[in-house]
DNA sequence: GCCGTCCATGGAATCGATACCATGGCGCGC
DNA sequence: GCGCGCCATGGTATCGATTCCATGGACGGC
């Protein structure tokens, strides 16, 4: 490993330049005129030192961090991870840097992670709470009088802008359209339902079969392929099987048709298959798998503009006052048909 | 959006606590012994203002940023994706942040990165350079005089250790496991040939296909569903059509796959499949597709490793002298036998 | 020809945390 | 009882870039 040669300063710049520290300083931001033939001069000096600014200097003097925050449960979740690339191309468009930390959905190390970024003074963060209801990180978070948007999941009873996809009425369309089809026993299939876009999505089904007058059954207990091939075993054994399944996400949806490919259970002509959130392959699998598509890349993308926006109002507080109420932006799912519900499998 | 309220810094914590800066900043480092009195009155007065050390005039007075940036074509790319998530796992294990930036394999956006990260001081980057061969980048690397570790492709001539998975002998294994089963026309379908993996993996095929006296057949031509339709089916139809296709990355995979599902040719007992890179429903898709699995997780976890070792040495430079030599790692890859190559189909 | 003005430039204070060095007070040993 | 030493604590220079204010020189107008 080379040797920590230490950086050059401004100073050293500015000696081999023959020039002053102002001279060098106003030739790198460019901020007033300086003489072309002082300003060659310095910018030759730069490059033969290689000089590169030190910006927890530039930071201290209060300039912006041109940094920010995203906490996410999981980066390897097709979900978070495709989010993230779509914030992180706005930071960059907005010359800033992004800091991903993961929180595994844990309050704890959630607020540690809250705290860390805040002492590296990060311009605003995204943030996708775990439990909307913490109070603990809603606090935290007030206190900070930073910029935060939460994303896909709201913090609930906080003065902070969301955005969220309508997992309710997501949720609802596609057990609807499981109705129109004739099914009259859905099994929502939830997984874990401690999340907020989970709780939603089973408002969102609830809310469907009830006002057609059908049961509402729901099943908590898939977290894994053995699991899912219990559970549907036995509920098709038992009496009064289902004629279709509601997965409420992307895990679910795969370890369901997993074990329902295992266990010969012809889809969609005994039990129809609806899952929440799209996959790559859920159009290439035989049957294909009908889904509900979140808007994944907007919602990145929005929630790191709304982030970039609010940090502007932040340094330029005059005209806060009426745009100071927090945005709630919800975004609209869309069915993709295929042929897994029943319909005649489209294109693609 | 709540007004800008400054920072406290310590010499307010300090005249809160009636003491003196130095001891306000013991009392946050624990350095050295503060009277247990004299330490709760400040721990209040830190609590009472909400004080949080300034990174900022830390890192000026010389400490590490804590802070490494780590440099990949995309995070939505679930291979990259899943390398992030073990770099950031190792990176908080390190108390550092991690910094991700996506370069889209471009060497202009590359090197604005590593200016740009090297401007904010990280104490040292991961990089998968999208051009191992490429000088610029690697010269830029080397006037650095930073820790910098290459992660899936090499910087091929620079003096920086790298983790790569054996992309050779994985694409020789599974040609050699089709020529085992027989196939005599392997055709491999490359996608675009620019990266190193990909040339290292038609190397490995190459070999493969020529020690055994079959011919090498290469196909670069597909890019999205719609080629790899037209690439499959007029393949097919001409005259001596191939018996096995061997796929270079996921994507490629997918698209062949979706074509010949398509297009129903039987898989095996026409055409084989083996893809390279393993992904969720490879196992679950029917027939379920043999690949070459990379470990990935680990490929990010010994490159994070590598660069907090290389860290610490950096700060203690006494003994680096022998411990310089920089380390390949090279990693190898497992075949997973599945139905698509003609094997019995093995459970999952 | 003299003075006012503008322009290029430089000196030095500043941001916040740290660490060197100094100091004052107390206890203990002889 | 006196002095030495140790311990808790504080003052202050320092890191590097920015910026306010000052200064000196040149040029133009009358």
């Amino acid at each position: 490993m080379t040797t920590h040669r230490k950086h050059p300063t401004v100073s050293e710049v500015a000696r081999l330049a023959g020039v002053g520290t102002t001279t060098v300083s106003r030739v790198i931001n460019g901020s007033l005129r300086v003489d072309p033939k002082t300003m060659a001069r310095v910018r030759r000096a730069i490059d033969k030192l290689g000089y590169m600014p030190n910006q927890a200097a530039r930071i201290l003097r209060g300039a912006r961090t041109r940094t920010i925050g995203l906490l996410i449960p999981s980066i390897a979740d097709p979900f978070f991870s495709s989010c993230a690339e779509a914030v992180q191309e706005i930071a960059r468009a907005n010359d800033s840097l992004l800091i991903v930390m993961t929180t595994g959905n844990d309050p704890h190390t959630e607020i540690d992670n809250v705290n860390v970024l805040m002492r590296h003074r990060v311009d605003g963060m995204i943030v996708a709470p775990g439990n909307s209801q913490s109070t603990v990180l809603r606090d935290v978070i007030e206190r900070l009088a930073l910029p935060v948007v939460a994303m896909d999941r709201p913090l609930s009873g906080a003065r902070v802008p969301s955005v969220v996809a309508n997992n309710f009425s997501g949720a609802s369309l596609a057990t609807r359209h499981l109705i129109e089809h004739g099914r009259k026993r859905i099994v929502c299939l939830t997984g874990e339902t401690t999340l907020y876009t989970i709780r939603e999505r089973v408002r969102g089904y609830r809310a469907a079969v009830e006002s057609a007058g059908l049961p509402c059954i729901l099943d908590t207990s898939i977290r894994d392929y053995k699991s899912a091939e219990y559970a549907v075993e036995s509920m098709l054994a038992g009496a009064d099987p289902p004629d279709a399944f509601f997965t409420l996400k992307n895990s679910t949806t795969i370890f369901a048709f997993e074990a329902m490919q295992k266990l010969r259970v012809s889809i969609p002509d005994s039990v129809a298959l609806v899952g929440y959130d799209d996959f790559e392959l859920a159009a290439t699998v035989r049957p294909s798998i009908t889904v509900v598509r979140q808007p994944v890349e907007e919602i990145g993308r929005i929630a790191a503009e709304m982030l970039f926006e609010g940090l502007t109002a932040h340094h330029q507080p005059h005209r806060s006052a009426a745009a100071s109420r927090p945005q709630q932006v919800q975004l609209e799912t869309r069915l993709i048909r295929r042929s897994s519900c029943g319909c005649p499998s489209s294109t693609l």
